[in-house]
DNA sequence: ATGGCAATGTTTCATTGA
């Protein structure tokens, strides 16, 4: 099974480079984020034609996630948000995709440390780790992929020291990410050897994707049971080069 | 110390993102 995560950032916007993307990766699953729009604008139909099938929950403007799977694959048991949190925000979606639980997340920005919103995110980080707990006994094969808008280590910094103490790579929310690691589950990414200097997301600004001036904030999270499956992780950024890209590349995980 | 770029709404700029 080949699952991908990816910040679309919009997918109104983004459509056509997710269609050809879909049609060259061939994933069986893919959790979106971003997607700025809410259900009934949402383009199930030209995704259905193009073989998937997809459980949404959108919302207008902001954040906005949703998971694609595979008529193959299937999509089953959707469930959106984190139980017991309440949040206007639309950051969670998961199902079960080809037996395996598959959540996509769309964590908070945080904006700056010390602002309501990292207050927030943190909250956030805490409700998502009590779900991912009880959703692991439930689901040995369990995979969280999305955008955590956390850079975990120093390395997946371009330049750890202009970022030293900025939101995304505080250690609060650091802390905060690596609890969830402390649930057993691994970084696919990082289960393999992997060039210096990989990122996954680029600012807009400052030809930040030409000078590789990124971050990598997007992950997938699999359980110990996934983690013995899977043979390789990567993050493809051909479609940040296209003419209006995201400022995300997808993220791509092989699972035997 | 700040903006830079992009998407959205119902817009003529404000908000948010990272």
């Amino acid at each position: 099974m080949r699952l991908a995560t990816w910040n679309v950032n919009s997918i109104k916007v983004r459509l056509p480079q997710l269609l050809d993307w879909l049609a060259a990766a061939k994933p069986d699953a893919v959790c979106l984020q971003e997607i700025k729009t809410e259900e009934p604008k949402f383009p199930r139909a030209e995704l259905e034609a193009a073989g998937y099938r997809a459980a949404i929950s959108g919302q207008k403007t902001y954040n906005g996630v949703a998971l694609l799977a595979s008529a193959a694959a299937g999509l089953e048991d959707a469930r959106a948000g984190i139980p017991g949190f309440d949040d206007e925000q639309k950051r969670v979606i998961a199902a079960t995709v080809s037996g395996v639980r598959v959540v996509c997340v769309y964590c908070p920005n945080g904006q700056a440390v010390g602002s309501d919103k990292y207050e927030y995110k943190l909250r956030w980080f805490a409700a998502l780790k009590g779900y991912l707990a009880a959703e692991l006994e439930r689901h040995p094969a369990l995979a969280v992929a999305g955008d955590f808008n956390v850079a975990p280590e120093d390395r997946d910094v371009h330049d750890p020291e202009a970022w030293e103490g900025q939101v995304h790579v505080s250690p609060p929310e650091r802390e905060a990410w690596r609890a969830l690691l402390g649930l057993g589950l691994k970084d696919a990414f990082r289960l393999f050897e992997q060039p210096e200097k990989s990122f996954s997301w680029w600012d807009y600004r400052m030809m930040a994707f030409r000078r590789n001036a990124g971050l990598r904030i997007d992950q997938i999270l699999v359980s110990a049971e996934l983690a013995k499956r899977c043979r390789a992780c990567s993050i493809d950024k051909a479609p940040r080069r296209l003419e209006r890209p995201s400022d995300h590349a997808p993220v791509v995980a092989e699972l035997a």
